[in-house]
DNA sequence: CAATGATCATAC
DNA sequence: GTATGATCATTG
């Protein structure tokens, strides 16, 4: 716990600091952080994050890139129930929606945060109280060649239908372990996008999320070693 | 009761 | 509006 808010060196340490969280709850680190815990997360949806983001050094601020830059390492809390099973899909990022001829997986927002990512699992049902919730084993996780292999599968033939204009038939149906589902702050949002014509329409913007099942097995496999 | 579509707070 | 952090709430 001393080492709570510091601004972490290496994999190894954050990892680490990680594991020192392990077995708290998020009242006890809010109240050492200084931090005010929310009844309930209906206004404060990304209470849980900010508040581990804060607790192992995660560069704060809106900046669209790593939450380490310099460990190479994307930093993820995973609310699941007692049994590891997460409760949520997991957001990844804002699905690009116009001026994507000629993007590759390879250089893809998704594929870039998804490299190395550091899982926080937050073990509560949705009716616990945040601040009741407790901290699960960290994951420092890297995709196995599967795993990849089902993510860029995903990814290309959504993002073939973005640039087809055929945003507005895709659902969240569509991918095995990536979907694509709204994104915004409600549905009065519009961004551009590509139309059936291939002119520019208007559309809510789309967010790429990880499938329950998906984080659901790659934490299995942790927590069965 | 899980999954899909919609939404909340904040910074810029 | 975009990007960060996600979960809510209605539907099937």
């Amino acid at each position: 716990m001393h080492t709570l808010g510091l601004r972490p060196t290496s994999q190894q340490y954050l990892v680490h600091s990680a594991e020192q969280l392990c077995g708290l709850t998020l009242a006890e680190v809010a109240q050492t952080l200084q931090v005010n815990v929310p009844k309930n997360l209906r206004r404060n949806k990304g209470w849980i994050g900010q508040l581990l983001e804060l607790a192992l050094g995660a560069s704060a601020g809106s900046k669209p890139e790593q939450d380490f830059p310099e460990l190479g390492v994307e930093l993820k809390t995973i609310p699941v129930n007692d049994q590891g099973k997460p409760l949520e899909t997991t957001f990844v990022s804002v699905a690009p929606l116009t001026g994507i001829s000629g993007l590759r997986w390879q250089d893809s927002n998704v594929r870039n945060k998804l490299s190395c990512v550091l899982w926080i699992p937050i073990i509560g049902e949705r009716h616990v109280p945040p601040g009741e919730r407790v901290i699960g084993p960290p994951l420092l996780w890297h995709p196995s060649s599967e795993e990849e292999r089902l993510l860029q599968q995903d990814w290309e033939e959504i993002m073939e239908l973005i640039s087809l204009g055929h945003i507005q038939s895709i659902t969240a149906r569509h991918g095995q372990v990536l979907q694509l589902r709204p994104k915004a702050a409600n549905s009065k949002a519009l961004t551009e996008a590509i139309g059936a014509k291939g002119q520019p329409i208007l559309t809510l913007p789309r967010g790429f999320y990880l499938k329950t099942n998906f984080t659901g097995t790659l934490l299995a496999k942790h927590f069965m070693l």
